[in-house]
Order: structure tokens, then sequence, then C-alpha cells
DNA sequence: GCCCACCTCCCCCGATTGGGGGATCCAGAA
DNA sequence: TTCTGGATCCCCCAATCGGGGGAGGTGGGC
């Protein structure tokens, strides 16, 4: 168990982990945080699986938790290093992603979510928070969460079906991909309609790719 | 160390300008600009408008662009800049967008197109190759160009039809909100779907989405 | 046990979509 | 000048889409 070597006090320089594929984003902020008199950089991950590797080896005080990222997701990778390390405290650090991304990554067991378009003070003022046990959501991020305070989750079918529609497939095509019936992918996608509020399948799409249900790829 | 090779007039070091609206990527690049001894850093912007001023003010050796910015869009910066300071050598830096962006930065007079998931010595290697009046396209952007040779250009009408259309309006709402008949609207859409060579209006938008053609509010 | 959410399939039906033809107008290029 | 591309409108028509009804089956929670 690695969950006792966190303690409340600070007698010690706050060790942090940085995951983020962009090497601009990283080293930028790796850069800035070593200029953090009371900040110690520990290692720096370019995918969600390296992430792990170099949290099981250093068991950070705080790690800075892209999202978006190869290899393994960056929600993903909470959820492995929170099932080890229940106490480790991860901070998602990413752009602006839909609603859904903030609950799956808070839901993973991420202390905080900020956003790249935050001040690195506050940014800075958020680990140290974090590693005072403290949970971090920006009335930014808090206002995105209240906007859709009923979770208009789509089940796993649904977002199967409407992830082959935004590949431009008809019901019939959907139908055959998934081995069903195309009025069983109508249905699919009444449901869905209902759920996001919307009238067509476009708007389903756009809709859910801005909340962060579904990704281009 | 080796600043022979930096410049080929040295006479000085690289004054930089960097825009981007995100300060984690803005304040961490600048950090890492100015740990270079042949780079100085003159300002940062945080919209193109600002960087624009800046520009004007400070006429900076080289400056870091995003294309994605509020107040003024980067490639409408670029643009103005480089009609009022013709030799102006400006670099857009981004994310992943789309062919589209790309030709419409270096269209606007971008000098070259650097990906965030570059490394940073690369970036700082195109920061100098810029300076000494080399034009600097990575592989990997040149080869998104080279995916689509022929410019699959939507005209302005057929943008706006397809942004309307990825609001989720059918082709009547369509054809009042722009006082067009739907005839035409559905004209509009089949040069569209031809040009992009999709079969439906929700792949159309998507296509367009990842090529940059148009964005999501 | 019951209830409810989810998935599945079927019917019907009007509205919309996508694709084919042809036509006019206009501005700019050859 | 002709010619081409863009925008506009019209007709027709098959296929698809979206929404309504009903009807099972499963599994989990109370």
């Amino acid at each position: 168990m690695g969950g006792d070597n966190c303690s409340s006090n600070a007698d010690g320089p706050i060790r942090v982990l940085v995951a983020d594929d962009h090497p601009v984003v990283r080293t930028g902020l790796a850069a800035v945080l070593v200029q953090q008199a009371d900040l110690e950089l520990v290692g720096e991950a370019e995918n969600g699986a390296r992430a792990v590797a170099l949290f099981r080896e250093h068991q950070p005080d705080v790690c800075l938790m892209d999202l978006r990222m190869p290899v393994m997701d960056g929600v993903e990778a909470i959820r492995t290093i929170t099932t080890e390390f229940p106490s480790a405290r991860i901070l998602a650090l990413t752009t602006y992603e839909g609603d859904a991304d903030i609950r799956r990554a808070l839901d993973a067991g991420a202390r905080g979510y900020l956003l790249k378009d935050m001040l690195l003070t506050e940014v800075i003022g958020a680990v140290r928070a974090v590693r005072r046990g403290e949970r971090v959501i920006p009335t930014a991020v808090a206002a995105r969460l209240a906007e859709f305070p009923e979770r208009s989750d789509l089940t796993e079918r649904e977002l199967e079906v409407l992830q082959l529609v935004a590949r431009g497939l008809s019901n019939k095509e959907v139908a055959r991909a998934i081995g069903r019936t195309d009025e069983t992918v109508k249905i699919h996608l009444k449901n869905t309609f209902a759920k996001l509020g919307v009238a067509d399948r476009t708007e389903a799409v756009t809709v859910a790719i801005t909340r962060g249900l579904i990704h281009l790829d």
C-alpha cells in the first residue's frame, strides 16, 4: 500500500509528476513548476501507461494528468493509479473538454479538474491545495457540471451507435456493423435524440462531440 | 551552447514574441525559451489583437502564434501583421488542426507550421531556422498537406450551409436562415458531399470538423 | 415476487433526404 | 467574345429518416 506516505503537513517539497503527451505543454509546465521553491518535479510522462509506471516508481504527492493521451487514456491511468494507491492525489489538467470528460475524470478518482486556460498561479495553487487534501474544482468547471445536472447518460449501445453514425453510416449500415436490425438502431437513435434534446442525427453528433461523449479520430 | 550555427548574421539575440491564449502553454513555452542563450522573450500575448499590438511595439525577429484564440483569430493576426510587416517571421504553433488551418495560416503569411506534439528542441530549432529566413514545415505537416493535394475548397455559401447543418438545421430551416429555397440548399449540400467525398450530411460535418473547415462553438 | 432500465424486433406512415435531370443569371477568366 | 464556375431555382423520384404504436426478453434493485 502506498497511501500512507502522504502527510497533511508539509515538511518537505511537494513531489509532482506531470503527464501530458504534448512536449510543449509538458516541458513548459515542468519548467514553471521547478521554479517554485516548495515543488519538486519527480518525472514527466508522455502517455498514460508511462504515467502509471512513474507513479509506481516515485509515488509523488501530486500528479498533473492530461486526459487525451495515446497508449493509455488519462482517465484510464487515473483509474489504474487510484485503485492501486487510493490516497493518490491526481489533478486532471486539460483543455476544454465536455462535461462527460470532467465527470469521468472525477469518477475515476481525480481530486480536481483544471483547465489549461487557467492562470499558472492558479494551477500551482491547486497543486498545493490537493497536497493539503483539498478538492479543486474551478467555478468554470463547476458551472459546466451544473449545466447538465442530470447526467444525460447514453448507454453503451447508444454511444456505439452514435459513434458509427458520426462516421457517416446509415441506420442499415450501423445495424450490419453491430449485428442488429435497423429497427433496433432506430430505437437507439430515437432515445439518444430525446436524451440529448436534439432533432436529428447530425445535431446529435455535434452535441455529443462538444459534450465529450464521443470523439472524432 | 554552440551559438555559431544559430544565425548567419548573429548580431544579437533572437527576439521572440509568443501568442497563445492558454497560460499554461504560453508561460511554459516562454519559460523554456528564456533558458536559451540566443533567445530573448520580448512579449506574451493572450489573443490575436494583443499579438498585433505587441508586434507593432517590439517588432520581434520571430513570432510564435497559436491559431485558435479569442478576440482575434490567429490567422487573422498573421494576416494583419504580414501586410503591415511583409518581412515578419511568424511560426504557427498549434495542436493538431485540420489541413484547412495549415493552408490558411501559410496563405496568411506564416513562415512555418509547428505542432504542439513536437519536441521542444525542434520548436527552438524552428525558431532559429525562420530567423535565418528558412521556411519550416515538419514532415508530419507536409504529409497532412499532401493528403489532400487538390484543395477541396468549399465556397463561402457551402461553408455557411454546412455550418448551419452542423447545428442540426434541416434543409428547409437552412433555406429560411439564408433566405433561399431549400432546393438551393440541397444543391449546395450535394456539391459539398462530392467535394468531401462523403455520402450524407452527418459525415460531411464530421469530416469538415477534422479537416478544420468548420468549428463547433 | 414486482418494477424498471435496457435491448431487441415488428408494424405503419409522413417528412426529409439524396440524387438525377434541366434551366437562368452573373462575374471573371481565357 | 466565349467559356467556366458559382449561385439560384424548378421538376421528379427512390431511399432514408424520424416518430408513433406494440411486444417480447433480460437483468438488477426493492
